[in-house]
RNA sequence: GGAGAGAUGGCAGAGUGGUUUAAUGCGGCGGUCUUGAAAACCGUUGUACCGAAAGGUACCGGGGGUUCGAAUCCCUCUCUCUCCGCCA
């Protein structure tokens, strides 16, 4: 949610923002700012009403304690003409609060100035980029292949059992997820994250706090026998631990990271893109968030990036990091680097990872605050980023270390698979 | 799944129609005292909104209703706890 103030007070500087988004959606911030004047107005005339009503009411209740039941009982004939008023105004202001909450809710986030406007990807920024492409390459196999030849993955069984999109892990296949998982983790701990098992299944508040709600209501499963949400991603139960707390300024910054599998339904994708491990209904992550003090989020954004690019590196992953434009950037995102490794066989980049500065929006929607040194409430920034996603990141390193017999893991990786390399079964 | 109890401020816990701007205790913060600390004592301590300010309004799980007036009465929903059943 945009904070009402900025809107007021920046009204122009709000939509040069929004314009990189999207130029038709600054108009938005008009009907924002209208809706809450008329807000305004109304929860004043309602104010006013209400103060006169409650004197009246206990003018009543003092004649009828002073044993004067004949006075109370004019005033209270009196007083049904300003009930009715009153009833009126309250109806016109809970239409107003509606009007402007609805237009806040369904308001994306404005773009921080350094991102550039644009529609989609292909305007998105190259940052900076590492490692070396393989060029060699006529025989290197695509991952779904080495998947089966190795044994790694029984795509068909996951479709009997579930559908597409489920793989199922086999034997290494499954030692590997193990082993990045646990790897991404012990990484996040070191760098200052706390760990956390999260719920799997969210609550719809948990839902709109995080900003998916109700932005992408559709691509989420929804249990509707209890109204529960699958996560798909671990920013939601993560990030809505601290939903309707006020903080101190020196709990600042707040670091957490936790495993989850992700649920997407990511309804009508399919073709060559969607092939192997490119895009699934479930698959399963590790994810970083921070909720810092509004002058250090973007110093926090760095060191997060720095956090995703040394996982990368450690596992010698050609990778480069894009800064997403305007368009193609998610509802609640205020700026977002997207870390794409390569894929050797396929020729592509896949995205690993999405890393994102949210500041003040869903904190505003989840009601987080903290109270700073002179004890003035204030809005912190939230962020979050992938550290990382596995499906890609497995494809990418079954394409790149692929020999004729095996595939070579990075040495990082040894002792959480027990192995230097995945070999025939 | 069955039965019962309950939801009040950071926590505990009063309050069943009008000095409730929610008692009291604990905790927090400030002060007195002290070499320092503890104890004791004094003061202070929720959130949001309207307003330049003075001040005002709303909030006692959510929503609706009765009433001049609701934490308190009525309806409804949600959640939590206890016991039983089932169960990793």
């Amino acid at each position: 949610m945009l904070p009402l103030p900025y809107l007021r007070h920046h009204t122009e500087e709000a939509k040069a923002r929004m314009a990189r988004r999207n130029p038709l959606l600054c108009n938005l911030i008009d009907n924002i700012l209208e809706a809450d004047d008329r807000r305004r107005a109304s929860q004043s005339h309602f104010d006013a009403l209400k103060a006169q009503l409650n004197q009246i009411s206990s003018q009543i209740g003092q004649l009828l304690k002073t044993g004067r039941s004949e006075e109370a009982e004019a005033l209270r004939r009196e007083v049904n003409l300003l009930k009715e008023q009153v009833r009126e105004v309250e109806s016109a202001l809970k239409l107003a609060e509606q009007n402007l909450n609805e237009l806040l809710t369904t308001t994306p986030n404005l773009p921080h100035p350094l991102v550039k406007a644009g529609r989609g990807s292909e305007d998105n920024e190259l940052i900076t980029s590492w490692g070396h492409i393989p060029e060699d390459d006529s025989d290197r196999l695509p991952h779904w292949e080495l998947a089966s030849q190795f044994g790694l993955i029984d795509f068909e069984s996951g479709v009997k059992i579930t559908g597409s999109g489920f793989p199922v892990y086999v034997n290494q296949g499954a030692r590997l997820q193990r082993a990045l998982i646990n790897f991404f983790l012990d990484e996040a701990v070191k760098a200052g994250y706390t760990e956390y098992q999260p719920p799997h299944l969210v609550n719809a508040d948990s839902g709109f706090g995080t900003g998916q709600l109700p932005d992408k209501d559709g691509q989420m499963y929804h249990v509707t026998a209890d109204n529960l949400y699958l996560i798909p991603t671990a920013e939601v139960p993560l990030t809505n631990l601290y939903r309707d707390v006020i903080l101190r300024e020196e709990d600042l910054p707040i670091k957490l990271t936790a495993y989850t599998p992700c649920y997407r339904r990511e309804a009508g994708s399919y073709g060559k893109d969607v092939r192997g491990l490119n895009r699934l209904h479930q698959f399963d992550k590790v994810e970083i968030v921070q909720i810092t003090h509004p002058d250090r989020s973007y110093e926090a954004l760095e060191e997060m990036l720095a956090h995703v690019s040394s996982l990368l590196q450690k596992l010698g992953l050609p990778y480069r990091i894009m800064r997403l434009c305007g368009g193609d950037m998610g509802f609640a995102a205020a700026m977002t680097y997207d870390f794409e490794t390569y894929s050797a066989a396929q020729k592509r980049w896949l995205e690993v990872s999405s890393t994102s500065n949210f500041e003040t929006f869903q904190a505003i929607r989840m009601k987080l605050r903290f109270k700073d040194r002179s004890g003035k409430t204030q809005v912190p920034h939230t962020l979050n980023g992938s550290a990382l996603a596995l499906p890609r990141i497995v494809a990418s390193l079954l394409e790149l270390y692929q020999q004729k017999d095996c595939i070579l893991l990075p040495k990082v990786l040894h002792p959480y698979f027990g192995s230097e390399k995945i070999t025939i079964t």
